[in-house]
DNA sequence: CCTCCACAGGAAGCGCAGGAGT
DNA sequence: ACTCCTGCGCTTCCTGTGGAGG
């Protein structure tokens, strides 16, 4: 295929009409079931348009139950709103995961506001400062959004929070409102409960939606995403079905949606079908893990080579310990310094948190409390993606004949 | 029932890089 | 040029613990 052809194919998609529509930060005019969370954020919030501050809002959701469409939705509509009556509302949003500091999240809501703040350098109590002496300056509403707020409190605990949270005791004209956004319950528990109480003013549960749901989500998007008649039947109802099977997670279900049109596309099909939905599926595990991989620290990747070696490439299970041993192994190759003990085990626990290996604590009583590990992505991914990086070149052969010669004694 | 293994995982703190203000 | 700040990857030191074997 010719650069030429490619360029033509793409400017006259026979499948897409707006791809745009599909990519997960895009906001729809109309987000189906969750009327009613819509009409209670915007009960909420609708106190600032009388330039009264409104009640701070916690909301909780797994994932892709659509938390932050509906919250950016309904802040779009009362800031059109307050422009047509002459009042003074804004909405700042801020992604924690994103900007994971506290001293980046005051410097972005210092930002938003207009107050001038270096990307770094300063202490975070001065950013504070800043913000607040900004803020005695002007007058209105402010409705700050954190989202996946969780995210702060399990690095950096809830001093911000707290500082934000009583933030109008240092104001006279302007009003700071703020809207917390997580998709991990249980992390309230170890909040302040000064914070607590005061960020849940008011709180609300964001359900997962089921398939039948989710079908009519991927529905309405793919009238505004795709020509006519270009999703088999099966499409929607599968990428639903799948979708539902991970706790009802919209973003996934648009994703799955997406990537088959792509690949659709790709292979010069003029049809969606469920066997694109399915390569969409592979396609998008498979990048998830190349990235993870991909931005590993060095000494990452090098235990992740060890557990790959260790465990004969995801074939058996094996403990912390095992895995160690390997890893000594590994950067005595390299020649380079080895991490501790603890180092390795904090590793360990990284790389489960990442979901590209499992974790889990087992006792063997008399010989010990362990950690049994195993993969939980595809091993070959893993190694491809190892192999870019070139410091490890000495080692893969090695490691990738480990997890061959398993492989081989397991057929014999 | 108690022991004691092989670790888990918390706490504190260090050295460094990167960036600012003075 | 110097000081001060933060995040990061890491070390050191530490206390805690489920359960097989005695």
């Amino acid at each position: 295929m010719s650069i030429d052809e490619v360029f033509r194919r793409i400017l006259r998609s026979k499948i897409f009409k707006n791809r745009k529509v599909l990519m997960p930060d895009y906001i729809p005019n109309e987000l189906p079931h969750r009327e009613k969370e819509i009409e209670r954020i915007a009960i909420t919030l609708a106190p600032a348009l009388r330039g009264d501050r409104p009640n701070n809002l916690f909301i909780y959701g797994l994932t892709g139950t659509g938390k932050t469409a509906v919250v950016k939705y309904v802040l779009s509509r009362l800031e059109a709103k307050a422009l047509e009556l002459g009042s003074k509302v804004k909405g700042i949003y801020v992604n924690v995961r994103h900007r994971d500091t506290p001293y980046r999240i005051l410097a972005d809501i210092a930002l938003e506001i207009g107050a001038k703040v270096p990307f770094t350098g300063l202490s975070t109590g001065e950013v504070f400062g800043r913000l607040v002496s900004k803020l005695r300056g002007l007058d209105g509403i402010y409705i700050i959004v954190l989202d996946e707020i969780d995210f702060l409190i399990r690095k950096h605990g809830d001093d911000v929070l707290y500082k934000l949270t009583r933030i109008n005791e240092l104001l006279d004209k302007a009003k700071v409102s703020i809207i917390g956004i997580t998709n991990s319950v249980k992390f309230v528990e170890n909040l302040d409960p000064r914070v607590r109480s005061s960020l849940g003013e008011e709180e609300m549960v964001f359900p997962p939606y089921n398939a039948e749901q989710l079908r009519d989500i991927l529905a309405q998007r793919a009238r505004m995403a795709f020509r006519e008649n270009v999703l088999e039947r099966d499409v929607i109802p599968l990428c639903a079905a799948l979708a539902a099977r991970e706790h009802g997670d919209a973003r996934r279900a648009l994703d799955l949606l997406r990537v088959a049109g792509e690949i659709a596309e790709r292979l010069g099909d003029d049809k969606v079908r469920k066997e694109h939905v399915m390569l969409a599926r592979e396609e998008i595990e498979r990048d998830r893990v190349a990235d993870v991989v991909r931005s590993l620290p060095l000494h990452s990747k090098l235990v992740l080579a060890a557990i790959l070696a260790a465990s004969g490439g995801g074939r058996v299970a094996v403990t912390t310990g095992e895995i160690y041993e390997w890893y000594k192994k590994i950067v005595k190759l390299l020649d380079i310094e080895e991490v501790t003990f603890r180092r390795v085990s904090g590793i360990i626990g990284e790389l489960d948190m990442l979901g590209i290996i499992q974790a889990r604590v087992i006792s063997r009583g008399r010989y010990g409390k362990t950690r049994i590990i195993s993969t939980a992505a595809d091993p070959k991914t893993m190694l491809a993606s190892l192999e870019e990086d070139p410091m490890l070149d000495p080692v893969l052969e090695i490691v990738e004949r480990e997890a061959l010669s398993k492989d081989e004694r397991n057929n014999r």
